[in-house]
RNA sequence: GCCACCGUAGCUCAGUGGUAGAGCACACCCUUGGUAAGGGUGAGGUCACGGGUUCAAGUCCCGUCGGUGGCUCCA
């Protein structure tokens, strides 16, 4: 008779066959009133499930009592529970023949796929009337009820019902393993609305908690594109009420942060629809923020024996084919652009697009390539020359600008653009240098991210796929090159994923995720190992040997483009960016004209120390000059009035304060707001100057 | 690319087939003030673009462009 072992590591024993309710009643009427599921041998059950041997036993409640956290298997019982209501409500109040597709939970919430019957469609207007009706289902406190039925019999039931998908999933369900199918019937079985669905669930639909419809999105059934296009509905479900407004009050954070807000507040970037989707205006104020941001990396490219170069933005189609990246990655490139005689004798011939393509391919038509990619031209740069074994590592650096045709569904903001600049390098090198060469790729990553405060990354190393015979290069060397980029992640000291099958067909890699603070997660560069570009370019070097040998080739872009990376930087520091990267770094604002002279006269001595700083001469109180500098998030306001151009002072006010911090010397200012800038805030000396007004 | 929703002043947004609105920003005037909005006046619009329905369209329909969310893709 079954023997179960609770957490703390006590048992119970029942001499008959018990559910997981009872054994919670069993322990303590609280327990068993507040309990929604249990863990069965680690595996999340009913509450309702008969335990009839010996077994490890957890039960799971809402909320923990002691961290008042929800467990993730309490949120899904939940989630996965409310996207049925949810279901069930949107039948009732939009169409009765909505088809169910799948209802899973995800993270942060829960979909349901559905299919929507010709001519019926809602929009996020009736998100109101079906969360109350949800409520009402939720109030009606109806039991989560399972019935099994054995496969056949669960088959005919489902075509007799007529839905594909349901059948498909069942189909699934069977070939994956299960002998039996399960629906829940959000009441009794045959009365009450049903799902075909695994389960597990709540032991009630008035044990959900609090909850949400978010958003409106569609899919594809198995996500093919050509298959189905189903609506999919998002919501969100916590244990109670202030859980799910915490929820949203970070939603509402996330958005104030959104870069594309930011952007367009702090005057980042435009985006021009005449200009064209996904190509990026860097306005005044952004384009001080990538410059100041290259100048940073191009001086620690430098340190490391970088050379920079500069090549054009597009080559021959011919170097493309050379490279594969044309016509093999043609779709995502913008089209090429052909001589002018090409095309006019092209369109006297009355010349199909299609007819072009294969013309083009076929090299009975030339023409040049926005590049997609700026390894071509650095190769061609590292074979103008012939090189000694002596030479190497040759690493070639740019700020290289490249196009690429992104689908339009996919372009966004920064961070997913049609026109990007790489904070690009090849290196060349021997197969025994690759080692070391990948370290020193990873610890400018180190470098830089720390200077920006953004710690919290990982890495993804991606290595072959042992069932795959695609890659390019020697087995063995490829071998080396993994674990060289294994060890390079190793010694970063961030967490580190090894991923099989991840490889690109041509070597291994190493990419950086990092996370804003709202806990998205952004790929910005990667490392990657490459024995196929040298091999279709032919490049070599003369060994100790006096013989030719071929180089191995790093693609290092670390921090991807700098749109994206701006565009995670603006989330990172939600606008309010160091003093060294800021477009606006001071402010002088006088307290009437009584003082502008002197305001002026900080403003220019400012300006000659190459402080980014303006003067707010208008007559304006002061209190309205300070609130319109604060919403430009300027790291230094400095305050002066009759008092202040008496002694030589200025009285500041640091963004982060928001507050008077008293007076200091204008010649103290300067130099400490200089000392910040040029050790990119590594001094943070203002603020020691007002240690105790900062901390009262 | 696919699906849904959206597009009104520089920005944020109201606007029920019948005379295009508000707040902020901007310009000018008054105000000259010590740490998050002083007051007044004014200017600002092809309601994304193109077609259609209607006596009448910002509003309804179709198309195009663009945005948002998702799906798919991502050298």
């Amino acid at each position: 008779m079954p023997r179960i072992t609770l957490p703390d590591g006590s048992t119970r024993e029942f001499d008959h066959p018990v559910t997981a309710h009872e054994v919670a009643k069993d322990i303590g009427s609280g327990l068993a009133k507040a309990v929604i599921g249990a863990k069965i041998d680690g595996e999340i059950c009913d509450l309702a499930t008969t335990i009839d041997r010996d077994c490890k036993l957890e039960l799971i409640t809402p909320v923990d009592r002691k961290t008042g956290e929800s467990s993730d298997e309490a949120l899904y019982l939940i989630r996965h529970s409310c996207a049925h209501v949810m279901a069930e409500a949107i039948q009732r109040v939009i169409c009765p023949r909505i088809e169910l597709v799948y209802g899973p939970p995800v993270e942060n919430g829960f979909y349901y796929d559905m299919r929507l019957p010709e001519g019926v469609n809602f929009s996020s207007d009736d998100f109101e009337q079906i969360e109350a009706e949800m409520e009402k289902i939720i109030k009606e406190d109806r039991p989560f009820t399972r019935f099994e039925m054995p496969v056949d019999e669960g088959m005919k039931k489902l075509r007799d019902e007529g839905s594909k998908y349901k059948l498909d999933n069942a189909e699934r369900a069977v070939e994956a393993g299960s002998d039996r199918l399960s629906w829940y019937a959000t009441g009794e079985p045959g009365k009450n609305w049903e799902d075909l669905c695994r389960g597990p669930h709540v032991p009630s639909t008035g044990r959900i908690g609090a909850y949400k419809i978010t958003s409106l999105a569609s899919s594809y059934w198995h996500g093919d594109a050509d298959s189905d296009s189903l609506l999919r509905v998002y919501g969100t479900a916590f244990a109670d009420q202030k859980q799910l407004d915490r929820y949203l009050e970070q939603l509402a954070e996330a958005k104030k942060r959104d870069h594309r807000v930011l952007g367009k507040q702090l005057r980042l970037f435009h985006v021009d629809e005449t200009v064209g989707q996904g190509l990026i205006l860097w306005t005044p104020n952004g384009a001080v923020v990538r410059q100041e941001l290259q100048n940073f990396i191009s001086e620690e490219l430098r340190k490391q024996g970088y050379q920079q170069i500069f090549t054009p933005h597009i080559g021959k189609l011919e170097l493309y084919k050379t490279s594969g990246h044309f016509p093999y990655y043609q779709d995502s490139q913008y089209p090429p652009l052909i001589h002018h005689e090409h095309l006019k004798m092209l369109a006297d011939d009355g010349c199909s697009c299609a007819q072009l393509a294969n013309s083009m391919k076929e090299g009975e038509v030339e023409g040049y390539l926005l590049k997609p990619m700026n390894c071509p031209h650095h190769i061609k740069i590292f074979d103008s020359q012939p090189h000694s074994y002596r030479d190497l590592p040759v690493r070639l650096a740019e700020f290289g600008t490249v196009y690429r045709w992104e689908q339009s569904g996919e372009i966004g903001g920064m961070t997913r653009v049609r026109g990007f600049t790489q904070d690009d390098a090849h290196l060349f090198c021997t197969e025994d240098q690759l080692a070391e060469e990948l370290v020193g790729c990873l610890s400018l990553v180190k470098i830089i991210f720390k200077t920006l405060g953004m710690e919290d990354y990982r890495v993804r190393v991606g290595l072959r796929d042992p069932d795959s015979s695609k890659y390019v290069g020697d087995p063995k060397n490829w071998g080396k090159a993994e674990q060289a980029c294994r060890e390079a992640a190793k010694g970063l000291g961030v967490p580190f994923s090894e991923e099989a099958g991840e490889a690109a067909f041509y070597g291994p890699k190493i990419d950086f995720v990092v996370k804003d603070v709202v806990g998205r997660e952004w790929q910005l560069g990667t490392v990657q190992v490459d024995y196929n570009l040298p091999e279709r370019f032919d490049l070599s070097y003369i060994g100790p040997d006096n013989q030719p040998h071929r180089p191995v080739m790093i693609h290092r872009a670390p921090f991807g483009s700098m749109e994206r990376f701006i565009g995670v930087l603006i989330e990172h520091f939600a606008g309010a960016f160091p003093t060294w990267l800021a477009p606006e770094q001071v402010r002088v604002l006088p307290i009437s004209e009584k003082s502008a002279d002197y305001g002026r006269e900080v403003f220019e001595m400012l300006k000659a120390a190459k402080v980014r700083v303006t003067l707010d001469d208008s007559n304006e109180r002061i209190q309205a000059k300070i609130r319109e500098a604060t919403e430009w998030k300027i790291p230094y306001l400095l305050i002066v009035g009759p008092r202040d151009a008496e002694s030589r002072q200025v009285s500041v006010r640091a963004r982060g304060f928001m507050k008077d911090l008293g007076a200091i010397p204008l010649d103290d200012f300067v130099a400490t707001v200089r000392e910040e800038i040029t050790t990119r805030g590594a001094a943070t000396v203002i603020e020691e100057h007002f240690q105790a007004a900062a901390t009262a």
